[in-house]
DNA sequence: GCGATCAGTT
DNA sequence: CACAACTGATCGC
């Protein structure tokens, strides 16, 4: 992720912007062609919160708020208020209102006119409403649009209990509320903080109702030159006939004569895949199991009776991409029905489990995954294929975009644009953050189909702070204790995954230029993440590092008592820390000897982060990804009222922009795929130049 | 030795 | 205790 933006917060409002984007591009939203740009020509126009803020405590939050209080007038994250207070950007950024001069002197800062004002109570709320007035604004989507969304929005795992809205009210029903945080500040509707309990008066000041929506726009005003969206710059689909793929590769090999198939759908048949392809039938029945796509209906729960012992578990239907022969991280289900091709979004157990070196079809990954699979899998390596952050592949005339997941070294995010034109994200593990909402790739495709989302902490009890906060709080923790012991010999110990969670001891390390011991095995994991400097705090010998990063489960009093057993003669005292999503409000226990800190630190988006992700993309249907029970195809419920609900789009339609350097920087590129020979050709990759486009 | 499964750990 | 993610033991091949 971009942590060089971690807390620095650009941004706001421009609302103008965005709906003359919109309203002239409203007709393209169904538009399936990428949009061909020049360079030179920035012709989007995007938006999104560059502000980067924690689902911080609710009192952190209400600081905020009041601190904001005199600020009246203007509609800004309340947790970026310090910056948005400055005029200008951070340097280095040039702000996209900058870039599109023209457009910058139509800025309006809109006012937000409390409308109504009721008190939450904390079994039946009422929002807080507030109307933002519209003048000279633009609607984002005409009405047919937006009832067309709402309707047909549906949901497979929606609870079908819940009652749908025959008549909806004008304005946009509000997420549930945590049950701390009932009394909206409404005094304070002049912040907007889309991630906290106030967001009840976001969306509306933020949202355009329906009436607004039917104002007439005016066309001259805040056109921005092309509002479209540099997209993905000038795609290329070269088309690559099987036989022209054979020219890059070696004659010698006997699989070219495999790979003289006519259709990209007998590809499966080639024999690389003994293990698994050679099960399923003669080549006429491969050929059309391969053409048929998976839907989840295929796949239906089997019944309780006992599962033959050594057969795989059936695969749930999650783990397969709707209208593709695709399937993300369901390596433990044997043969799948119609599954071509593979992608694994990250290196953790609970997602590869399953993928051994008998694995035979292509897998994509991240090239840090890659390097991760290559040395603890002995997988061959035909079959890994790589796909870095903000690069595009084709495989069955479907593009496939990596997105940084923001989870784990190497964790990507996938998005799927169909040929059809139906687009579909799945987010593997990740945590959500404002930075996401600036990606080009969302901007481009405004009408998300399907999301498939990574719900670890979806319930509000789960609320933790910003990774930079609770990193900041690590640092400045080790430098109380090292301030207390200042003639004590400490041995630091900070607990981590084999992958995740570095960031801690990281930053602790150079801080305060600790040398860093660890495990042989998650040396070995650390030396696959290519580490900037990694080799002038990397040590070999436990014996010359005075910080150990060992397992989670070692970071306990009992396991450091023996811990230190081990060292006591070079250390007086051992200071431990502990990463973990469940230190929140952990006091440190210091001790005489061993000294534990609990750091509050996930990986996966929390409450708030999820419905502000979700409310962002307003995708048509959303599943989740994650079980909630033991079994697999159980999985947790999205509040349906995030993304089906009568209203503006999706907060692609408000007032956030990226900046211009961000949102350039991340268009995605199509990849000129570093990919296996063979793969190239069983994957059918087309080769598509990459093209810079520096501002 | 490999891989699947389960129990246990923070 | 909540969880994700890991570790280790056992069992069958």
């Amino acid at each position: 992720m971009a942590t060089s933006n971690v807390g620095k917060i650009r941004l706001k409002n421009l609302n103008e912007l965005q709906n003359s984007y919109f309203s002239e591009n409203s007709n393209s939203t169904s538009a399936t062609e990428c949009v061909v740009i020049s360079p030179e020509t920035p012709n989007k126009v995007a938006k999104a919160s560059r502000g980067r803020r924690a689902a911080t405590t609710v009192k952190k939050k209400r600081g905020a708020n009041s601190e904001n209080a005199e600020n009246t007038k203007k509609i800004v994250a309340n947790t970026t208020v310090k910056r948005v207070n400055k005029k200008e950007p951070p340097q280095g950024q040039m702000r996209i209102d900058s870039f599109f001069k023209s457009a910058a002197k139509n800025y309006k800062v809109e006012v937000a006119v409390p409308m109504t004002t009721l008190t939450s109570s904390s079994k039946n709320k009422k929002k807080t409403t507030n109307r933002v007035r519209q003048k000279g604004r633009k609607r984002l989507f005409d009405d047919e649009t937006t009832t067309s969304t709402s309707t047909t929005a549906t949901n497979a795992f929606s609870d079908e209990t819940e009652p749908k809205m025959k008549l909806r009210t004008r304005f946009r029903k509000q997420p549930l509320r945590n049950a701390k945080i009932n009394n909206v500040k409404t005094e304070s509707n002049d912040v907007i903080d889309l991630c906290t309990d106030e967001d009840d008066q976001t969306l509306t000041v933020l949202g355009i109702t329906p009436k607004k929506c039917l104002e007439p726009l005016d066309t001259n005003e805040n056109i921005i030159q092309e509002p479209l969206i540099p997209s993905q710059v000038d795609i290329q689909k070269a088309t690559i006939s099987p036989k022209k793929s054979l020219e890059f590769l070696d004659p010698n090999e006997n699989i070219i004569e495999e790979l003289m198939i006519p259709s990209p759908v007998v590809i499966e048949k080639n024999p690389i895949s003994p293990k698994r392809t050679l099960e399923p039938l003669n080549a006429h029945e491969n050929i059309m199991q391969v053409l048929k796509i998976p839907s989840p209906v295929d796949i239906v729960k089997p019944t309780n009776s006992r599962r033959p012992r050594g057969s795989p578990k059936p695969c749930p239907p999650y783990k397969i991409v709707e209208g593709t022969n695709f399937c993300v991280d369901g390596f433990q289900f044997g043969v799948i029905p119609n599954v071509t091709h593979y992608f694994l979004s990250h290196y953790h157990a609970d997602h590869y489990i399953g993928l051994t070196r008998k694995f035979s079809l292509p897998i994509y990954m991240s090239p840090t995954t890659a390097r991760l699979v290559r040395t603890f899998i002995k997988l061959d390596d035909i079959y890994i294929n790589e796909i870095d952050v903000d690069q595009t592949i084709i495989i069955d005339n479907i593009e496939i975009t990596a997105i940084d997941a923001n989870h784990c070294p190497g964790a990507l995010m996938f998005f799927f644009k169909l040929s059809s034109g139906q687009t579909i994200l799945h987010t593997g593990d990740f945590r959500a953050n404002f930075e996401m909402e600036s990606l080009p790739i969302f901007w481009n495709n405004p009408q998300l189909d399907v999301l498939y989302l990574d719900t670890t902490y979806l319930n509000k009890n789960y609320d933790f702070s910003h990774q930079s906060e609770s990193i900041d709080r690590a640092v400045s923790l080790v430098k109380e204790f090292h301030n207390k012991h200042k003639d004590k010999r400490i041995l630091h110990v900070c607990g981590a995954y084999v992958i995740g969670k570095e960031k801690i001891w990281l930053t602790v390390a150079k801080e305060f230029k600790l040398k860093v011991w660890t495990e042989p095995h998650r040396r070995a994991a650390i030396d696959c993440l290519h580490l900037p400097d990694a080799e002038t705090y990397l040590y070999d010998d436990p014996n010359e590092a005075n910080l150990h990063v060992i397992g989670l489960g070692q970071i306990s009093y009992p396991s450091l008592v023996q811990y230190f057993d081990l060292y006591q003669d070079k250390y007086d005292m051992i200071l431990a820390l502990r990463p973990s999503g469940w230190e929140k409000n952990r006091k440190p226990s210091y001790g005489k000897r061993i000294s534990v800190i609990g750091i509050e630190y996930s990986e996966h988006s929390s409450y708030k982060e999820l419905e502000r992700f979700v409310r962002f993309l307003k995708p048509r249907k959303v599943i989740s990804t994650v079980p909630t029970e033991r079994d697999l195809f159980v999985t947790g419920k999205v509040p349906t009222n995030w993304y089906d609900y009568e209203g503006p789009a999706s907060m692609l339609s408000k007032a956030f922009q990226p900046s211009i350097t961000t949102f350039l920087k991340n268009t995605p590129q199509i990849q000129k795929s570093k990919m296996s020979s063979i793969c190239k050709s069983v994957a059918t990759q087309y080769k598509i130049n990459s093209i810079n486009h520096n501002p």
